[in-house]
DNA sequence: AGGGACGCTGTGAGCGTGCTGAGGAGATTC
DNA sequence: GAATCTCCTCAGCACGCTCACAGCGTCCCT
């Protein structure tokens, strides 16, 4: 899952970036509003957190554009303010969800989860696909009520597929979503974490498609 | 839009009803918990209202048992409680929004109005002729509910063909458009391939318009 | 009816794509 | 500082897809 994260002051900022890789998610950081609405423009992001007060150009009216473009992905919007009408506004402007600063992590990770399912096809909390389960709030992997270990990387990977299940995804997609897009990967790797997936959780769980890319079988 | 509401407290109810209807929505009620999951099931609303604590059967499982049943409508929880693991759990066991009492009618209007953008996830059109289907997003082709499995190359010239149906398309075209235009590949290829694509998904779906390209029969 | 152009198909070589085991680099723990 | 874990690269291997080729069948025109 890759997200856009739009927040000048660096200490939230890095703070943010920090929490939310280590839950996982491939984290962008931009400082400016310019700057994050051109990423999220060009990036292709599962999701934004965007903070109201930037400079260049305010949090509402990056929204406010991004709508007109008719994009849709997900924004969370953070702001010091908490008048009720400051909260109105920014969901009025295209913002998905809200958050008053300071808040807890606990919640910002809840709310961006829920943004998350709400996004996809379908929205279980606890996603499903045949014997197969995986509870994002619990970041546990279970096959037959038997719980499964996962690295970081084998659980990012999975989770994704979960989210498409029967689709075919792609090797680039893949290292887009689950792999950090800054670096440099060899597609090689997915087929590593293909294999270590399919030891896990059972061999035709996860059917290549030659020349297109892995499905999950449903 | 239809909305319900389930709200044991009267006069709460009362005056969200007098609101929304107000802003225009079609508002059902229901006091209880048992009442307000029946009328989910079978009510076919735009979105739910849903307070936690309720009579017979508390909110969260109320959202739990629609999410087990696979219904996705839209779910803005109400809340007194404001701890902040309250309201992780209450997005994590399925709603979608929540809100803590008491809450301002101008916000819950905003977030009510955010929850319905979010409306049905486009997911690209299932291409079908005669009783051919072809799905892009997950890559599958079905000739009378049967799985028809395809090489990347027979894939590509399907997909291709029934963009078109009943139009007669080139050999060059085809070469132009499913081989890689920069490879000179020879015609018979094509006739090749059609050749395969005839033995799989039936003998005459597939015209030869002599001298001209083939076509796919409607 | 005959000839020529066009299209079909069986065969097989070449190679692209994906899978796997081994191992190194970096982080973390004891 | 050693042991462990995780991530990722690399090289070798195997499968099966792709396509050229050649021979035959089919269609159309005269």
């Amino acid at each position: 899952m890759r997200l856009l994260v739009v927040e000048d002051e660096t200490r939230l900022a890095a703070s943010l970036r920090r929490g939310l890789q280590a839950e996982g998610f491939v984290v962008d950081v931009e400082a400016t509003g310019p700057g994050g609405l051109d990423a999220a423009r060009h990036g292709d992001y599962d999701a934004m957190i965007l903070d109201v007060m930037l400079p260049g150009l305010s949090g509402y009216e990056v929204v406010r554009r991004l709508r007109a473009e008719e994009r849709w992905l997900p924004v969370l919007m953070l702001s010091a303010k908490d008048g009720e009408y400051d909260q109105a506004d920014g969901l009025d402007c295209g913002a998905d969800d809200y958050l008053t600063k300071p808040f807890s992590y606990v919640v910002l990770l809840a709310r961006l989860r829920a943004l998350l399912r709400r996004g996809a096809p379908e929205r279980p909390a606890v996603l499903a696909v045949g014997d197969l389960r995986l509870d994002p709030a619990r970041r546990r992997v279970t096959r037959a009520d038997a719980e499964v270990a996962l690295t970081t990387r084998e659980y990012a990977l999975l989770d994704y597929l979960m989210r498409r299940p029967g689709e075919v995804v792609s090797k680039t997609e893949l290292l887009d979503h689950v792999w950090d897009a800054a670096v440099e990967t060899a597609p090689n790797a997915v087929e590593v974490y293909v294999g270590y997936l399919r030891r896990k959780i059972g061999r035709d769980r996860l059917e290549t498609v030659r020349g297109a890319g892995y499905r999950l079988a449903t």
